[in-house]
DNA sequence: CTGAAAGCGCTTACAG
DNA sequence: CTGAAAGCGCTTACAG
């Protein structure tokens, strides 16, 4: 590999220029410029990002830490932190952690060893041995799409009150009966404030809370929406709308509902959450919580980057979500 | 930022020492070694992974080009990525290029200015421009999802068989009107060769090759499944059996069909192209080629790696696919 | 405007 | 077994 004493070199200059030319600086002369740009050219010269890096302790590198990239909705946030990023210059590692502690400690350790400028850490709880971590590698440091007890700039939708808004959304349109088909209840981070919002909303318009009418599934996934819609069913057969909190159980309600020959929304509606792309396609389209993952990805990295520039920002930066109204709920209203 | 100077003076010993506890080099004495160690504990010392790359030459990372992340394919292909380079001890810098090839140009420069150890090059094809990058950079490469006519290593599923396949097994199965759904035609990585492996299984059949039943999409998405069918169905109402290119296209024709009331498979069989998770909830369940997107990702980096450590691999690295089948085909013989 | 020199934080022959 | 020194490929005051 080439090197700059190669280049100075051929172009009968001392190092420091070709230093001088490579970094833009203005106060070469032209023919100089011109010779050292030609010894580049024909070397195929290229400057180490290493050797400057350690220079200048800085990589123009961001690690991202997400539970699992092939989800749909991470797929969408690192798109966007991606898409940001290339804009602003920086470059992304990315780590899957797999749920796996251990694991995100030890990509943790090697951002800091990689000397990456900042982190983007996605959706898994911030425990103390991974705060420790974080301020010991003293990084700049954004959460995104998840909250923590710790001091840690957030970027997040607030699930909780937008799961309060998908249910109230249901009771405005007459609905009384309504189920809840929840993730784990373990999950603090997306589950939980899911629930919460849910038993907020009752609460405000007075309906009394009732868990027979609520699931906790394993997971997001189809098979939990089917199953559970089925318990749920079983238990409380005058159920009139459901609070899916994922589109994927959502669709699982679907598929549960097209075997029995249960009509949605005309003897069942069903809201969702996500506003995956394939939900507008459901039959009957899925009326959703739209959490606008992409820009979550992209106002991640743009405010850790002000981070890296010590640029004040402030610690919560929620974005916001909507309610996209299609063709899934019944509006019992009007009938 | 401490560094191993600092660890050195703590220690009571020189940098060399510090650096051979560093590196797990056993000549060092046991008490040094915990001098060392204790100190490295009590700074929170970490090494400077960008001065070890500098002497060694070796980032222990590896670049990726993917067109688009959050696509549900490449999703899946940069997790088993993401997985093996874990295992292996390798991290990944993953770059969508959203198709735009001057932004191609530039990661692979910057590629080489970060030195990574390897690359790989999803989906797109390599043009003259990026081939020349390419050799210029004197890194392994493997070329992923994809082929070229340019030598390089390159880790792929069979799409022209796995396509041929596909129409064979619809033939199989008594269809003789068989419409294809397909990808634009100037895609020549994924498209072109489902169109070739389409008309080789009715060759092979002793069918002719009737071009109305074929329909060019701008995309694989959900929408071209849906006016594609529509257009298929319009000039040819005789059909009986569709081959979508995509599952996102399949489900488009599902949609098209419930408006429509046509039922499937009963009225039109359906067989679909990708096997991505979704597709087993249809209803019915789609019966889809399944490539292994994950294990594709996962090979790719094997393979990587390997050509890192400079050990021989084969040019072409197959990968298997199947067909999964589940209810959305008819079996015209039986009835 | 330009070059020689010091230094970024490590590793590794080379003596001892 | 251990330390001083050279060197990886750059950047940047410092003289001139």
């Amino acid at each position: 590999m080439t090197n700059i004493r190669d280049v100075a070199k051929r172009a009968n200059v001392s190092i420091s220029t070709v230093s001088r030319v490579l970094n833009h600086q203005e106060i070469v002369t032209p023919e100089k410029r011109e010779q050292v740009l030609q010894a580049i050219e024909e070397l195929g010269f290229q400057p180490n990002g290493l050797a400057r890096g350690l220079i200048h302790g800085r990589t123009q590198t961001i690690g991202v830490i997400v539970p699992d990239i092939s989800s749909l909705t991470f797929a969408e946030i690192v798109h966007g932190m991606e898409e940001m990023a290339h804009m602003l210059g920086w470059n992304l590692i990315i780590c899957s952690s797999n749920g796996d502690l251990n694991r995100i400690s030890s990509y943790l350790q090697m951002f800091g060893e990689k000397r990456v400028d900042g982190i983007a850490y996605t959706k898994i709880p911030v425990n103390d041995e991974q705060y420790e971590i974080l301020t010991r590698l003293s990084i700049p440091v954004v959460l995104v799409a998840t909250r923590s007890e710790y001091p840690l700039y957030t970027v997040f939708v607030d699930r909780e009150q937008a799961s309060c808004d998908a249910v109230q959304y249901l009771i405005q349109k007459g609905h009384r009966k309504i189920g809840l088909l929840s993730g784990p209840i373990n999950d603090t981070i997306s589950s939980l404030p899911k629930l919460n919002g849910y038993r907020k909303a009752l609460q405000i318009s007075g309906l009394a809370y009732n868990p027979d009418y609520v699931y906790c599934g394993e997971n997001y996934l189809i098979d939990n929406g089917k199953t559970g819609i089925e318990v749920i069913l079983e238990k409380t057969p005058d159920l009139t709308a459901v609070f899916a909190t994922s589109d994927e159980m959502a669709f699982g309600i679907y598929s549960y509902c097209f075997e029995k020959g249960i009509r949605i929304p005309q003897e069942l509606s069903v809201i969702g959450y996500d506003g995956v792309r394939l939900s507008s396609m459901f039959t009957p389209p899925l009326t959703t919580i739209s959490q606008p993952h992409y820009e979550i990805g992209e106002q991640a990295i743009s405010k850790l980057v002000d981070l890296i520039h010590a640029r004040v920002i402030e610690r919560i930066h929620p974005i916001d979500y909507q309610i996209l109204e299609r063709e899934s709920v019944l509006d019992l209203t009007r009938i």
